[in-house]
DNA sequence: GCAAAAGTGTTAGTCCTACACCCATGG
DNA sequence: CCATGGGTGTAGGACTAACACTTTTGC
């Protein structure tokens, strides 16, 4: 397993990227983390913004690099700008390994990090070796598991934003298989939302926002009652995004 | 009129923050801008972030600074991260005028800008002389005013925010006066929005958010029948603010 | 007293909610 | 054949949109 190194030359000073990716799976909503061995902690996978693109190339350069995927997702949500968050900060293990191979000079700064949240399909996922060998780890969302600084927040606020653009955006396309059936789909929004939605009005809402093929065929195999399967209708689903839904979940 | 010095050496590199500052006045939604006098276009008051502040506090600091504004609403929208839109730029009339006072090697960096709101009591904004001496100006959002770089674009992107920040919060305490009438906040209801809306179903739904105060008097002076006067009641306001409203405008 | 603006009320239609019922499948 | 989950339908209530009527004020 390569090491991947990281020339610091190319980067701006103080600014930084942390991305919340989100996956589904298990009927659980999961976020794409790494783990620091020597303190057990996660850490969300950040990057920083060389001095010729924006932040936006910058989150999916990083994304690309490090789960192999292209063109998903991906929305700024806020800057998290706290002088206490730098990795001066002792609490981060990144500023005190120094086996850790890279350039403490650039690292030891203050950082503005700007969160992004990445919607993935989770069974295409293909985390890379990471720049620091750690390994990667899916943590379910609500699970109490410590985060280095303020990672935990990071998560935290994206959920938010994600919940609100349930309300005005379809939300799936990312985060589920190219077919699904509707109890997938309907898991995937009870997930995000934390609560359960009727089965029969759900049907009927996503119905009326005409962003589904239904397919022929029926998922097989599970026990009861096959349901159908569907996939989106990308046209109207890129219609809705940019148009909005006015929903009230 | 004292020019306000600049010193840069407590500012982080590469990181501003511009503020879209509106306003509301003769029922028109105004954006509070620096004029430039060389070229005659508008820019959006900024500034940099110190060592020890957050974001936040450099924005409220920067807005106290301009406009003598204490606790008013005040929230990041957006990073504006385009390369192109650095200092160097020669569209930056900053840039290019030897005349001004600052520290060239600071300036003429590439910046990532921070963009914020503020909703603000139009009547009680007094603008304090700008750094450059330029001169303070209140632009109608919509007219059609030639900006440096992207500060256009930046107001856009503030508007849609504002537009949908008004689906799930009240607001108007930041932009009205403390005593206003019911026509009065539904003109600039509409005037957010782009259009019209119903008076009597107005007047229902913004009673049944519960955050204003029915003052016993009314507003004489104008012709035609006076209407009452309210303020808001900042408690509901405040519950409304956090708990959302789920509204439909 | 007339025009214009503001306060109050009503009604039809739409959407959301909460259910009941039937069907398919595996054990 | 029964337990479980999935597909479809319907009635009640809440909310929205559209509109009518009355009241106040300045000219």
């Amino acid at each position: 397993m390569a090491t991947i190194t990281l020339d610091t030359r190319h980067f701006l000073d103080h600014i930084s990227l942390d991305c919340v990716i989100f996956g589904f799976h298990d009927n659980e909503l999961k976020v794409l983390t790494l783990q620091i061995k020597t303190t057990l902690e996660s850490a969300l996978p950040g990057g920083f913004l060389k001095k010729d693109e924006t932040l936006e190339q910058a989150a999916s350069r990083v994304l690309k690099e490090r789960t192999g995927l292209d063109e998903i997702f991906l929305k700024q949500f806020k800057v998290f700008s706290d002088p206490s968050r730098s990795n001066e900060n002792p609490q981060n293990p990144l500023a005190v390994d120094p086996k850790l191979p890279y350039n403490f000079e650039f690292f030891n700064k203050r950082f503005i990090s700007v969160g992004f949240y990445a919607l993935v399909d989770f069974t295409k996922v293909k985390p890379a070796p990471d720049f620091y060998s750690l390994e990667w780890q899916w943590n379910n969302v609500n699970e109490p598991v410590k985060y280095i600084i303020d990672h935990r927040n990071i998560i935290d606020e994206a959920l938010e934003v994600l919940r609100l653009q349930l309300r005005h955006q379809p939300i799936g396309y990312n985060l589920l298989p190219d077919r699904f059936t509707m109890p997938e789909l309907q898991k995937l929004y009870e997930t995000i939302l934390g609560r359960e939605l009727d089965r029969r009005n759900f049907q009927r809402k996503i119905h009326s926002y005409k962003i589904l093929n239904k397919l022929g065929e029926r998922k097989k195999g599970g026990a009861h009652k096959s349901p159908f399967l569907y996939e989106f209708n990308l046209e109207n689903y890129q219609k809705a995004l940019n148009e909005g839904l006015n929903g009230t979940w």
